[in-house]
DNA sequence: GTGAAAGCGCTAACAC
DNA sequence: GTGTTAGCGCTTTCAC
């Protein structure tokens, strides 16, 4: 039984990309040479118009479209970045993501992206499913604390920028917006609306803005001369049960707060619910902007970051590198922007 | 001068993936054959233990990581789906997105996405290139009305699934929330709160989501046997500035309208902005929920759809399609919800 | 248990 | 202008 180019032999798999046709039978239906297509396919000078003509009239008629799986393994570049994160619907995420993809569109490349949901086991997994389809480089935002497994992969070339958080026990391109002095800020704004007790509830202290954001809470109460009760420190979860237990508590009692500063966008959500619910009003400040901020009653107070700056910023260092840029890992660190509204601006109520 | 397996040949690209190590030099170090150490890599069986363990030592030394480019091109699967929308940082797509990624991460598949920004040129360009990487199947929410250009590729085998709106000129898997439904049932609330002039405001009407619900609209006043003024509808761009301008206009005049009808959530959030600054209570229900609705005062009455179903109902089907199942196209609709809260049962202020 | 050889669909190099 | 050849790094087949 004669077999055509196309027949399933018993070395072809069922079903090959839904055997789509490839270059080499639009070549053989156009009577040219392999080369010649691919010249077509490209856009490369050197074919005679007729040829062309003949050439595309057999692209069309075929439903032909370039196997970039095969132009990649011949290539050794991919044209497409990786981008992990912890949560992609999280509306501070989604923005960076954004911007990332925006910044790779512009150079060309594709984004493949994942969500670690937190999980550092996840974000390996995801990581190096990245590397072995060798994107040409990586946009992090750290779940894990330790990042030697990655160790290997830079060194064989990835290009690796982290974003967000550091990573951890090894040295790489990192941006990062100022958590401490965010948190500072708004600390001290607080105080200098006279609060004195002033609670703090933020995320787990193993994520390094949680860390840093509590710290610059400690260095503005330090700096004011004002003594930290142990009860008004709630890192932890950022589920709202979580968070509305620990504000509840903090908002009771002789040494109760008169004033919150959130640790993140999620905090300040569910403390807005639990302030909303009390009979007096507690100030708040929280970090990260939101919208709709400005339309509550107060208005909310926030230290603003701009997570669209930041994916742009990482991004933009990445294809840096992928240009070839080769200084020792750099460390950028954006500002923040306290937005007075209203809710950090009450005044203690007693 | 003598050349070693791995060094720069003149047909050798400068820099192919950084230079890795590939199967032939594990192989080499370890002293086996290349399908030995690919029988390791993939954990298949019949090595022997000893050989395993020479073979894995070798591995860790090289730092080898399989090219999964290379894999992919040979066994005809990428193991990765595409998902083209029109803005991953929306907050109604962003939920979508992650309920597609988590499916696929299910079904052991990478997700690749890009937005099309509303833009038709931009999502048939994205739409190709994933089908040039040869993506198993796409997820798509249209921003053009015509896919014949995805004729030839789903031909090919690319299962496709929309979502959100439906496909142009060709018929493929759909799912959708139900929009005229919602529009209908909002503004029958409405009416049933005493409104009688009521105003429009969706999106271009070009939009499938768009259309229905000013459908929708029509279909509640012609119901309650109320006329609709032309002035009440406004149909447009999504932007703030013109989404203002027609309610200004709306809300002046002796046929003043005394409730809005929100075609979506970026309408429903400047609509809320417009009210606020009013000397007189105007009724408002916005199509899509959104963080917050029920803080706000008043609280905002929507037309609730669940966006990560929509996605993952979408991803379900596509994953089905990717087993075999060979049904003719099939078109879900998911019923939408209305949560009151307190912006549509106002009164009418006159 | 193990390995040699063929080939996935493309591009690079070079000959014609 | 155009075609031929080699080979990217892997999996498949089949022989040992």
């Amino acid at each position: 039984m004669p077999e055509t180019a196309r027949s399933a032999s018993a070395r072809t798999p069922e079903r090959r990309y839904g055997n789509r046709p490839t270059m080499k039978d639009v070549a053989a239906r156009a009577g040219v040479g392999l080369k010649t297509v691919s010249r077509v396919v490209n856009g490369e000078a050197g074919v005679s118009p007729d040829t062309e003509r003949r050439v595309q009239e057999s692209i069309s008629a075929l439903g032909f479209r370039r196997n970039d799986s095969a132009r990649i393994l011949r290539k050794g570049r991919t044209a497409s970045i990786g981008l992990v994160l912890e949560d992609l619907a999280d509306p501070f995420y989604a923005p960076l993501s954004r911007a990332v993809e925006e910044v790779a569109r512009a150079h060309g490349a594709l984004l493949i992206n994942g969500s670690s949901a937190e999980d550092p086991g996840r974000e390996q997994e995801l990581v190096l499913a990245l590397c072995a389809r060798r994107v040409d480089g990586l946009v992090i935002v750290p779940a894990s604390d330790d990042h030697r497994y990655l160790e290997p992969e830079i060194a064989a070339g990835v290009a690796t920028v982290f974003v967000d958080r550091p990573p951890g026990h090894i040295d790489a391109d990192l941006v990062l917006a100022d958590s401490f002095a965010g948190a500072r800020d708004g600390v001290s704004h607080l105080i200098a609306h006279g609060h004195r007790r002033i609670g703090f509830i933020g995320d787990r202290p193993g994520i390094h803005t949680a860390h840093e954001r509590l710290r610059g809470y400690r260095a503005a109460m330090s700096e004011a001369g004002l003594p930290v009760a142990e009860g008004w420190l709630a890192p932890g979860a950022t589920d709202p049960g979580r968070v509305r237990a620990d504000a509840e508590r903090m908002l009771e009692g002789p040494e109760r707060v008169t004033a919150l500063f959130a640790g993140n966008n999620r905090v300040t959500v569910t403390l807005v619910r639990v302030l909303a619910e009390l009979d007096r009003p507690v100030a708040l400040v929280g970090f990260d902007d939101f919208e709709l901020a400005d339309l509550l009653s107060p208005a909310v107070t926030v230290i603003a970051q701009d997570p669209a700056q930041l994916g742009r910023a990482a991004a933009e260092l990445l294809f840096r590198r992928l240009e070839g840029v080769d200084d020792p890992p750099r460390r950028m660190t954006h500002p923040t922007r306290l937005i007075a509204r209203g809710s950090g601006e009450l005044p203690p109520s007693d």
